[in-house]
DNA sequence: GAACATAATGATACTTTATCTCAATTGCCT
DNA sequence: AGGCAATTGAGATAAAGTATCATTATGTTC
């Protein structure tokens, strides 16, 4: 097995490593996030593992945040997003029709963003772009 | 008078233009609003205007941000930040130290963004766009 | 494979942030 | 000044997430 590019961890090893333990709660989770759609929230996984107390849901996901396997999208309104970080770095599209999240990956954008630091007062020590769309499926649906 | 770059709207015409009444209170959320840092949040306001209830805080910074006058910047954690637009169209950096928002503005990056946009499947509507960093203050500050 | 020490869970209470409701008040127009 | 709709504010409610703590499950040791 060649991988065609770099392994993109897997959540519940990634998990492991860091000395967790690998609970029912904690894979019920993850193999939920790892079908669904980009752009769910806390609330949307909670509905769908009742199963899975509210509590552990959230906690779960800070893990997963902090471990990196994860993204936190936080939106202008309501709460936020949550999608599995399926390429390394990247920057996140909303569509403001539908609310479908995608990622993207640009390194141009890249460059620029070290070039700007140098205007910048200070240390630069992250940084986070969205893009606001309406997705082409938004776009081709008849009217509303 | 001659106006050295374009007059900045003052946010109490911005609301009369708008058809809203140009009431006591409102008049004491944006006279704070004009003298404060950037940076704050709506509980701020709460706490530094007793007199005027949280609703009219609250509705007060919603028509603001209708009207285009007061930036709202979600970030990963905890209650959003507010500013009054100081330049036209801007980006902020937030500092992960002492919490301070401040304002910039970079044509490059407007030239690139558009660049961008053929790379997107569908029609950008809005972006946006933060720097994380360690302001100069806290750089220089001894630790902690 | 059973026992153990402890990490993890989940029900529930609580906190934070923000919106809704509605009777009382205020600003604007004439 | 009078009239009326827009606005206000107190408090109820909603939404989103965290803390508490007795109980349960996990990984490890023997």
């Amino acid at each position: 097995m060649i991988a065609s590019r770099p392994a993109r961890p897997d959540p519940a090893s990634v998990l492991e490593d860091r000395g967790y333990r690998l609970t029912g709660p904690r894979r019920s989770v993850i193999r939920l996030l790892d079908r669904k759609e980009e752009g769910f929230s806390a609330e949307d996984i909670c509905e769908e593992l009742p199963g899975v107390g509210r509590a552990t849901v959230y906690r779960t996901i800070r893990l997963l945040l902090d471990a990196g396997v994860l993204c936190k999208l936080a939106l202008p309104d309501g709460a936020p997003k949550y999608s599995l970080a399926r390429v390394e770095h990247h920057h996140h599209t909303f569509c403001v029709i539908c609310g479908n999240v995608g990622e993207f990956r640009d390194t141009t954008i890249e460059r620029l963003l070290r070039t700007i630091g140098a205007d910048i007062a200070g240390e630069i020590v992250g940084h986070r772009m969205e893009f606001y769309i309406v997705c082409r499926a938004c776009l081709e649906a008849p009217e509303r």
